[in-house]
DNA sequence: CAAACATATGAACAAGTGCTCATATGATAA
DNA sequence: TTATCATATGAGCACTTGTTCATATGTTTG
């Protein structure tokens, strides 16, 4: 029996096939559910709004401050935080005129935290 | 000292800012890294190529069974696995006619185990 | 009330993305 | 070699995305 006895009849054998559909529709998420994964995953694939989440990850801050900090306009970071926001990613806490941003849950940080390990490897 | 305090006075004392800002610059990582974080996490902002993914998640498989596994075309199919080997995620294995194309590494795995998890939970 | 401040939002536009179609490359078999 | 199979690739197009600019909403202060 050779390493890759499986594969060898690939695109060949119909039941190579069937074993392998039967196998990928059993695990394969739902329809909705990947849609999902995919969307949150585009959320962290914009480095304006990485860097607004590196922000909050110091401290709960207001629309101002991030856009300082990132020297971008108020209207740019805007636009992300609801974006953000609409995710669930990050929380809004409004204090009189300020609306204070801060992390919604710890997922944001193992995320990214797992993204820049796959990245650091070499 | 008020639960807030260290905010209230948000966006009025340049102190404030100073310290945010010099926070910030200490924990942000490099320019670089942040757009590479940003490239990552785009790969998988797409339901295709994480239904790929799923798929690897299985078996190592060839370009046309993995068409036929997402019922798409395996033109659509050799250009995202392009995608996908470029940012390190699979590889691909040439046994004569067929590549065979598989998981890089396991942080794909963890990846998208973290992105569900921020999904699922409600 | 009006004025000032903080934030949100809609329109518009440039840049990017994913698919299709046609074609090219690469490997094997006749 | 030629034919065939498996995969890759370039051009084109519809669609999406992030920013800017102008303006609207909401809150506090005078």
């Amino acid at each position: 029996m050779s390493k890759h006895e499986h594969n060898t009849d690939c695109c060949e054998t119909p039941e190579v096939h069937k074993d392998l559909l039967k196998k990928v529709a059993e695990t394969m998420p739902e329809e909705t559910e990947l849609y999902d994964l995919a969307e949150l995953f585009k959320i962290f694939g914009d480095s304006t709004r990485i860097r607004i989440l590196f922000v909050l990850f110091e401290a709960e801050v207001c629309v101002f401050d991030i856009a300082a900090a990132l020297n971008m306009t108020q209207s740019a970071i805007s636009h992300q935080l609801r974006i953000l926001k609409q995710s669930r990613l990050i929380k809004g806490r409004r204090e009189g005129k300020h609306i204070f941003y801060s992390l919604a849950d710890d997922h944001v940080r193992s995320i990214i935290a797992e993204g820049r390990e796959h990245i650091e490897e070499d």
